[in-house]
DNA sequence: ATAGTCAGTTCCTTTTTGGAACCTGTTAAG
DNA sequence: CTTAACAGGTTCCAAAAAGGAACTGACTAT
């Protein structure tokens, strides 16, 4: 499957991923989330390539992830802002930040910190159930295929093999 | 920057995508979670090139996220499993689900859907505050630096800029 | 004896990336 | 008035990664 193709897969995380889901992507958008909003800021930052650079924020501009506002005329200069689609994927890089919090720190600990304005407190993100509140984990959740894919989706949820 | 490289950065979304930051990875997990274990499932499955799945699912191996586990011996075969470690990326893969659900569906609507066990409803993730349990977006979060890192990580958070 | 299964490996071509230099419109410095 | 700096790119080429197909090796089933 080539990559232009992932877009058209009936499973939202391979579409996800269709947008978000190359080798720099979500770095632009970690740093997009801490309020970088230049090329040029996030070339030096980065240690992107400008061709790449140039390329992944035309495609997540082409998204809707993020938008080109100018910041002054003559010559015109644009900046790249989240909307708020782009904005939606706060939980993406949250989720992210806890694993490698958790997995990937070194003897120095975590590099940053995350304060939730309104308690106060040093957070780390919690993943719960939007109907009671519970928090959830892989072995609480059971997939199930939606109400208009029964036909063309027999395969999205695979058979387990026999010793499983 | 190189991609092996990324894993020294200082920066947990950095390292955690120096370990399923690519194309593939994060397909290959999302298919882990729905059982999926063998080499020949995820081949005939998402439409990888045998070589690139060979490669991914070490690299998955060596970053202790998926265990080879023998199902059979003569001749050996071996099937791969999420660690605890691997399944700690949940909630990383369902935040993607849901932002492809809300905003990459078709008239169709969501391809797959999930129902929390415990409380029997079909849920979507909502991130929390650890510490109030209150429900998190971008805004509500302040990002600082990690109390080991003053020194050395001084641009981790960008200077905004003068027309910010 | 022949075909099939599973988990790869090898070989070759195409695509993507890395890295450096160059371009365009404008303001600032000497 | 000439030169330099800045912001946001584009162009060019070499290197790395991915796509695609065929081949391998240790078995099992017909």
């Amino acid at each position: 499957m080539r990559w232009e193709e992932l877009d058209q897969e009936p499973c939202s995380v391979a579409r996800a991923l269709a947008v978000v889901g190359d080798r720099w992507t979500l770095i632009i958008l970690r740093d997009c989330f801490l309020g970088v909003r230049r090329f040029d800021q996030f070339e030096s930052r980065l240690g992107i390539t400008r061709h790449v650079l140039t390329d992944r924020l035309k495609k997540l501009v082409e998204n809707d992830v993020l938008t080109k506002v100018p910041y002054q005329e003559k010559p015109l200069r644009e900046e790249y802002r989240l909307t708020e689609k782009g904005l939606a994927l706060h939980p993406v890089i949250m989720a992210l930040v806890h694993w490698g919090n958790t997995y990937m720190t070194d003897e120095r600990g975590v590099p940053l910190i995350h304060i939730h304005k309104s308690c106060g407190h040093r957070m780390s993100p919690v993943t719960t159930c939007s109907e009671c509140g519970e928090e959830i984990t892989a072995r609480d959740i059971r997939v199930e295929v939606g109400p208009n894919w029964e036909r063309t989706a027999r395969d999205l949820i695979p058979k387990r093999a026999p010793n499983q």
